[in-house]
Parts: C-alpha cells; sequence; structure tokens
RNA sequence: GCUCCCAUAGCUUAACGGAUAAAGCAGCGGUCUUCUAAACCGCAGAGUGUUGGUUCGAUUCCAACUGGGAGCGCCA
C-alpha cells in the first residue's frame, strides 16, 4: 500500500516524464509545512523551470495538466513562486483509512529487497554494571532492530559484549587477592567493580602490581585453565545480571558474541592483514597504514600535523594498531574479525554499529581497513550518538564513581511514575500501581532519549529524563487509554467494519495524518533516527486530542458513531504500533 | 595544530533546499453535569552564533571566523 506521498511522487514524476527530456530530479512531493496550504506540495515546476531557464509558475501551469490525479486528490492549485499544492480528495481518504484500518500493517508496506542487516548495540562491559552511558546505544538499537524487523529486514540483533581485553588481568589479580564467590554470585558488577577499583589504585603506584596484572592477562590469553575458569565465572554471573537488566528494559538480543567469542581469530586476522600487505610492524608493534587511494583529507589513516616553529603542516600517519609490541591484540584487531565473521557466518549485507560519536576515527578506520580487506561489498555504517553530560557540561567519567547506574535510573523512574499513578488513580492496589508505573515510567524513560536528534549531546537531568508532560510516552499512551475507554464504555473490543465519512476538520485532520505512518518509519529507517516516529506519533496523539475534545463518538448518530469508532480505532492501532517499534508499551487504562 | 560534531524563543528541542521558522517546558489567562483534565483552548515569547558566497528561494549547501565539545600509537 503506498502512501499519499508515494502515490502522489509516481504521479508528479510521470507527469514530469513526459514534459521534460531533464532526468527526474526528485523527489519532488513533501506535505505541506503549512496546512492552510493543503496536504502536500510538489516543487518541481521550479526545478524544471530552472534547467529550462522558464517562468515557473508557466511550468507549473503546463505540469497541472499533465497531471493525472484521479482519485486521489482535488485539481491542483498553483500557489506562491510555483508550487503545486494538492488536497487529498476526501473519497480518496475515507477510503485509504478504511483500507489500512483493514490491513494487518496499518498499510506500511515492506522493504522491496530484504537485507541481512547485523545491528551491534549496548555492549557493556561485564565487569561493570551498566550506567547511564549505555542506555543510548541500548534503546536506540533496539529501537533500529525493531523498525528494521518491521520493514522486512533479516534483523540479527548482537549485542558485542566487552568480556575479555586488558582489565581482566587487573581483576584476575584482584579477586585472587580478596574475591569472594558468594559476593559475586550475588552482585556480580558490584564485587567486580570494587575489586577493580581497588586494585586499578594500586596499580597506580606500584610498577610491581601492573605487572602482575599483565601477567594474569598473559595466563589468561594462553588458556591457563585456573584464570580461564575464573574468567568464565564472571562471565556467567555478569550475563545472569545484565539479562535481568535487559528483561527489564524490554530488550532482546540474537547472539552475545563478545570480544571473547573473537579471540583465537585474531592472530589469523593480523596474520593475513600482513600478508595481504595492509599492514606492517611498526616500533615493534604491528599497524595498518594509509594505502594512498584517497585524498589525504579524506584519508582516515592520515593527518594533518604542523609541529612548533614549522611554517607548514603536513600530512603524517595516523595507522591503528591490530598487534601490541608485547604480542597482544587491540580492539581493532577484534573489530575486523568481528566484520569478517558477520560476512562469512551471518551473510551480513549491513552492518549498523550503534557507538557513541567519540568513536567516529576508530569506525571510519576500521571502515576504510575492511574495504581494503575484501569486504567492500558489506554497508558499514556507524550510527553514532551524541554523549550524556553531567552537570559540569563534561562527559560523565566512570572513574570518578558519580555514574548513574541503569538500575537507579529505572527505579526512580517507576518511583516517581508510581506515585503519579498514584495521585491519578487512588482506587489501584500496589500490584496494579507498580504494574502500571512500570510501564509508564520505563516509556518515559526511552521516549526522552529516542526524541531527540541522536547526535546532540545532552546534559543528564532526571527531571527532564522522566518528564511525563509534553511530547513524552505518557502523552502518546494517554491517547490511547482514551480511545481504549470508549471501546470499553461501547462494550467492543475493536471497530466494526463501517463506511468512513470524514467531515469535521478535527477528523479530517486527523484521517490524514494516519496515511503518514509508513512515511514517518521509512524516513526513520533511511537515517536510522527513531526520533521522526516519536515527532510522527506525538502529531497524531496531539490531533487525536483535539478530534477527541471536539468530536464526540459514542454519543453520535449511527453513521457518524461507527465512522469515528473506526478512526478512533486505527489511531489507537498506529500509537500502538509506532510505539512498539520504539520499545514502549501501552496500557488499557492509566 | 589537525579532523569530526554542535550552535534556532528564558530552557530543551523540531523543521526531508522552499511559502508568515514549529513544538514542548517554564510564565500568564480560560475549560471537567457530557467517551479518563496525564487533556484541551487562548496570550506572550526567536528571525536561526558572525561575515560572505551559491540559488528565483538558505535554519538547511559552500567558505572563513567566533564559541562549546570530542578524538588524534600500543585502553575500549
Amino acid at each position: 500500500m503506498n502512501t499519499p506521498r508515494q502515490e502522489l511522487e509516481a504521479r508528479v514524476a510521470r507527469a514530469v516524464a513526459a514534459l521534460f527530456s531533464s532526468p527526474p530530479l526528485g523527489p519532488y512531493v513533501r506535505p505541506c509545512p503549512d496546512t492552510r496550504h493543503g496536504d502536500f506540495q510538489t516543487n518541481a515546476a521550479m526545478v524544471h523551470g530552472r534547467t529550462s531557464q522558464r517562468n515557473p509558475r508557466e511550468v507549473a501551469e503546463e505540469l497541472r495538466a499533465a497531471l493525472d490525479l484521479d482519485g486521489i486528490a482535488e485539481p491542483a492549485e498553483i500557489a506562491g513562486p510555483g508550487f503545486l499544492n494538492f488536497r487529498l480528495s476526501s473519497d480518496y481518504l475515507n477510503r485509504q483509512v478504511t483500507e489500512r484500518w483493514d490491513d494487518r500493517r496499518l498499510g506500511v508496506a515492506g522493504v522491496a529487497r530484504p537485507e541481512t542487516v547485523v545491528i551491534d548495540y549496548s555492549g557493556p562491559n561485564i565487569a561493570k554494571e551498566m550506567h547511564v552511558g549505555h542506555l543510548r546505544s541500548t534503546i536506540l538499537g533496539d529501537a533500529l532492530a525493531r523498525i528494521y524487523t518491521f520493514l522486512g529486514h533479516n534483523v540479527i540483533a548482537d549485542n558485542h559484549l566487552g568480556d575479555w581485553g586488558t582489565s581482566f588481568g587487573m581483576i584476575l589479580l584482584g579477586y585472587k587477592r580478596e574475591g569472594n564467590a558468594e559476593k559475586l554470585e550475588l552482585d556480580p558488577f558490584g564485587h567486580l567493580e570494587t575489586i577493580y577499583q581497588k586494585i586499578q589504585a594500586e596499580a597506580k603506584a606500584d610498577e610491581t602490581v601492573r605487572e602482575a596484572a599483565r601477567h594474569e592477562l598473559v595466563l589468561l590469553q594462553q588458556g591457563d585453565p585456573v584464570n580461564r575458569a575464573l574468567w568464565e565465572k564472571f562471565l556467567h554471573f555478569s550475563i545472569a545480571a545484565l539479562e535481568m537488566m535487559y528483561q527489564r528494559l524490554g530488550v532482546q538480543f540474537d547472539h552475545q558474541l563478545g570480544e571473547s567469542f573473537y579471540n583465537n581469530m585474531l592472530a589469523g586476522v593480523v596474520k593475513e592483514m600482513i600478508e595481504k600487505g595492509i599492514a606492517r610492524p611498526s616500533e615493534g608493534a604491528i599497524a595498518i597504514f594509509s594505502d594512498g587511494k584517497l585524498p589525504p583529507r579524506d584519508d582516515p589513516f592520515l593527518i594533518f600535523r604542523k609541529e612548533d616553529g614549522e611554517s607548514e603542516g603536513r600530512f603524517v600517519d595516523n595507522p591503528i594498531l591490530i598487534q601490541k609490541s608485547d604480542g597482544g591484540f587491540n580492539y581493532a584487531t577484534t573489530d575486523l574479525a568481528t566484520i569478517r565473521y558477520r560476512h562469512d557466518h551471518f551473510k551480513a549485507e549491513r552492518v549498523l554499529y550503534v557507538v557513541g560519536a567519540p568513536q567516529q576515527m576508530h569506525f571510519r578506520q576500521i571502515f576504510n581497513a575492511a574495504e581494503r580487506w575484501g569486504y567492500g561489498m558489506m554497508r558499514l555504517e556507524h550510527v553514532a550518538f551524541g554523549t550524556i553530560l553531567g552537570p559540569d557540561k563534561k562527559p560523565f567519567k566512570s572513574r570518578s564513581g558519580e555514574n548513574i547506574k541503569l538500575r537507579a535510573l529505572l527505579a526512580e523512574a517507576e518511583e516517581r511514575a508510581g506515585r503519579i499513578v498514584g495521585e491519578k488513580r487512588p482506587e489501584l492496589n500496589d500490584h496494579e500501581r507498580v504494574a502500571l508505573a512500570r510501564v509508564v515510567g520505563l516509556g518515559a524513560l526511552k521516549y526522552a532519549d529516542l526524541a531527540q536528534n541522536r547526535t546532540l549531546d545532552y546534559v543528564f537531568s532526571w527531571d527532564k529524563l522522566l518528564a511525563f508532560d509534553g511530547n513524552t510516552a505518557p502523552y502518546l499512551q494517554n491517547a490511547y487509554v482514551r480511545i481504549r475507554a470508549i471501546f470499553r464504555k461501547a462494550g467492543l473490543a475493536e471497530a466494526e467494519p463501517a463506511k468512513v465519512h470524514l467531515t469535521e476538520p478535527a477528523e479530517l485532520a486527523l484521517g490524514r495524518k494516519l496515511l503518514d505512518f509508513a512515511d514517518s518509519i521509512f524516513l526513520a529507517a533511511e537515517e536510522n533516527r527513531p526520533h521522526f516516529i516519536c515527532n510522527y506519533l506525538f502529531e497524531l496523539a496531539t490531533l487525536f486530542h483535539k478530534f477527541y475534545e471536539l468530536c464526540p463518538v459514542l454519543t453520535s448518530e449511527a453513521a457518524v458513531r461507527s465512522s469515528r469508532l473506526l478512526l478512533a480505532d486505527l489511531t489507537a492501532k498506529t500509537l500502538r504500533e509506532g510505539l512498539q517499534l520504539l520499545g514502549i508499551d501501552v496500557v488499557e487504562q492509566m
């Protein structure tokens, strides 16, 4: 099922092709920013008027004559410098609302060519409790996984756990000194973190401690049975604790292949990179350098540098290390092994890395290296997002210990929501109140993160993350609830088939909006920005609330009543589906 | 120093090269005998950091600058 925009786009493109010899310069059709002008507009006449050096209003006149809008819109109006404005015909509108209501997918077409897309998100460290810093990747990645799945892609959600690497030398050493199996089982993160912080402080002051930690790491990497067993224990309990957190968040993965999974592939990767001439020894380590194929400015392996006293700068090497001088491997090595695995094993055509913006340079290098390595057929994309800042506008530092734990954030969200629920619905028992607070609190938390452009940094604030007014999840959930209340009162589970006939401005506006659901999803997927869906749902809910104020449903006469019931039902289903795509639940009452 | 990201109303944000820049919060004033007031209506509030350029048209593209942030060889 096409959206009105797609349908109009196709018709304009057809008319343009008939009129002009120049290649298509679309997309042409977009929603009118101001609905007073119409529902949709095209700038095709202005665009093609320019290339043919003609008066755009004249061109618009020709275009209008050539346009076939039969069955979709009123005759187009020419306005301003040469816009054609379209107003959807009421027949089309009524029919489209009905068709969407009748469609399990609410009119959202799947993609023509499904792809196998690996989405790499969350990626917590198994020795550390999840904190606000993990929130964005987890929430955003989960939403993208849901969106891509809904569009028909073959999604592989993969949690690339930080379960390997230098810090484990420290942790092993610390655990051997004062570890406690019981504490580990009860609170793996708390225990490991305590140990880590303590041993780190010691290591700072004492070279022999640093040396001992390095030794433990080497033992682990060489497969020493004692260290290996300990590490597996850390992993086991940590994953169990993570699992609980993900369950609470409503986030799922298809795989949790952490860094350790790739460990035995790393030596092979390095060997191959050397053989292919992509990597070479440098200062005792193995590093990947520029192949000189890109302009220096665009080459991630070159960096412009001007030393003190030099009058002109020059490009110098900016390599990545894939093997340290002590023989150990780096995360770049793991990332490369992971790319190969995802290609060979999952047959991935695309990989989305939902990772913070500070790692941009790293991914540019990795993607460039992967291409040279022979994986250029894969679309590798860094879905970067901004940093959560502290009150001082500097990133929350994990060292300082003032990181807000995700657990605390969730608890606070539920508690705040619980207080509001208690006020609004004093008749609920404890169990009901807690269950409701969970959905509302978690929804607000997720929505706050998803509703804004992911590239922006933001200052952490309880009030902001847990807002329940305005453009928030509770506002959308409330719109859903109000619709469900109508159906409850009517004694219906959902609307019955009916002839849709929209007449009031409020119901026309709502009906028109309902047809655009798919456009918001396409846009969100195209840009990997779920906030387009948030914007859409907020507008939809706002229009519904207006409709609700002005257009009585149950007390209207039969034909109007059944038409409005259907319109309300489609709104509810669209809200529910849209929120679902964001990982947010709805409730029947709140 | 170089690269990348960011700059829109008091605050937080939106705007897929187009029309009079759109919301939320906060502020002020209204609306519950009628489908849940977690709602709705109204008022007030910016000309998009600066300077140029491209364009019929720029918050959007380009250049320079200012301010903020991040990254730049053996952590991830």
